[in-house]
RNA sequence: GUGCUGCUGACCG
């Protein structure tokens, strides 16, 4: 049975799901009743792989075939669907567990609802599940409170947030780097630089400094001006005993190229292909959009190849940060060259490249282009979203075509898109 | 050593 399972398992790892079921198939018909890890095993590659419907169709017929689905299936399945954005599935899977009487929910089920509701911008439910949570008793985990620190520094409520952190240490609990960084990265977002340098002082202390704090910290001075201070985060690194990692180069790249240091960041990368560094696509998209946002567009040719040789691979947002060098550069014909050739590099379309498009042919009054390129994004299955009625609209009324501009704008709130 | 949950980075108005 651990032999089949194990089998199970590395055909999930490959993605090979259809062999992973066929096992499963093949041992009820050797005798060898799968068991809870089984399914457990095969449901959960399925759900982190999105595939949603097959995961409920094989935990609907665990009960038929005499396997009791535990908590950790009800688990599975409810991350699942929030991460799809499947906000009543996962509720109805919760539900589910409630009621069934050979099971509990324990404290993953709970984090996982909460960290689900949060996710999906439900949080005055995911709070009323973590007092449920209190009330009954159950322990909480690290788990649970950086979730909760997470939710309630992403609704805005950092003191929320900061009685939490307080919280754990009247419940004596220490807590881990985790919950650190996440409370480090709510004060940097809301600009609340005296706090996240008391807690960066605290975490130095108790030791409790990973790569992911430095990125943190060098993305949130970054955001906040402190372009000195981060740069010298970074520079202590080294002495640290810290590794950058490919997060760290993109982070650097993109906050001296958004603070107007491009030359700087320029030296950062090429540092980095010359000496090993850990560099991705991230690193390179944010350079090329630099350099394009600042109209140094002779040079990005440069960097998209150094990005290939270094084994970093194009991708739509790399294209579609070229593209819109173009458009702000007013050389319409380059964009739509290059966006002819995307898909020869690898790269579909997105919503945003056609955004970009449909904003630079509607700047300059070509709208029955922008509409040719409108329906070919229907047709591909991308949805309109606020930047697209926001740039037709926006061009149609600087030419006085307010009527049509009304027109889309009506058309704007059916299709359920709240203007901002 | 058989399955579940938390932190950081790039593109469009």
């Amino acid at each position: 049975l651990q032999t089949y399972n194990i089998l199970i398992k590395i055909s999930c790892r490959k993605k090979q799901f259809d062999k992973a079921n066929q096992l499963l198939n093949w041992m009820w018909k050797q005798g060898f009743k799968p068991d809870v890890f089984s399914y457990g095993t095969l449901i959960n590659s399925l759900a982190k792989n999105g595939h949603m419907s097959d995961a409920l169709k094989l935990f609907n017929e665990m009960p038929e075939r005499g396997v009791t689905p535990d908590v950790t299936c009800y688990n599975i399945l409810m991350d699942g669907f929030f991460k799809k954005g499947d906000i009543l599935n996962a509720k109805e899977i919760w539900e589910r567990l409630l009621k069934d009487p050979s099971v509990y929910p324990n404290i993953p089920s709970y984090n996982i609802m909460i960290n689900g509701l949060c996710k999906c911008g439900k949080f005055d439910e995911s709070f009323q599940i973590w007092h449920r949570m209190k009330k009954n008793e159950r322990g909480q985990d690290l788990f649970t409170y950086s979730t909760l620190i997470h939710g309630l520094c992403g609704s805005g409520n950092l003191d929320g947030a900061t009685r939490v952190y307080k919280e754990m240490a009247e419940d004596g609990v220490s807590p881990d780097v985790v919950v650190y960084n996440t409370l480090l990265n709510g004060y940097l977002r809301e600009g609340r630089i005296k706090e996240c340098l008391e807690l960066w002082k605290v975490m130095g202390k108790e030791g409790c400094r990973s790569v992911v704090s430095y990125n943190v910290l060098i993305r949130g001075l970054f955001e906040n001006k402190k372009v000195d201070d981060a740069i010298s985060i970074w520079e202590l690194l080294p002495e640290k005993d810290c590794c950058a990692d490919s997060t760290t180069y993109g982070v650097l790249v993109h906050g001296l190229c958004k603070n107007g240091y491009l030359n700087k960041a320029l030296s950062i990368l090429e540092e980095a292909e010359n000496g090993g560094g850990d560099l991705d696509t991230f690193a390179y998209s944010s350079m090329i959009n630099g350099l394009c946002k600042e109209g140094r567009l002779d040079e990005v040719v440069g960097i998209l190849d150094r990005m290939t040789k270094h084994g970093c691979k194009t991708n739509p947002h790399v294209c579609n940060a070229v593209i819109n060098g173009f458009v702000q550069a007013s050389k319409l014909e380059d964009a739509l060259r290059f966006f002819g050739d995307m898909v020869s590099k690898g790269c579909s379309p997105t919503v945003v490249t056609y955004n970009t498009l449909i904003n630079g042919l509607s700047k300059v009054e070509r709208f029955s282009e922008a509409y040719v390129l409108v329906k070919e994004m229907l047709q591909k299955g991308w949805k309109p979203n606020l930047f697209t009625y926001t740039m037709l609209m926006k061009g149609l009324c600087q030419c006085d075509k307010l009527d049509m501009a009304l027109n889309l704008w009506c058309q704007a709130l059916e299709k359920g898109i709240k203007p901002d």
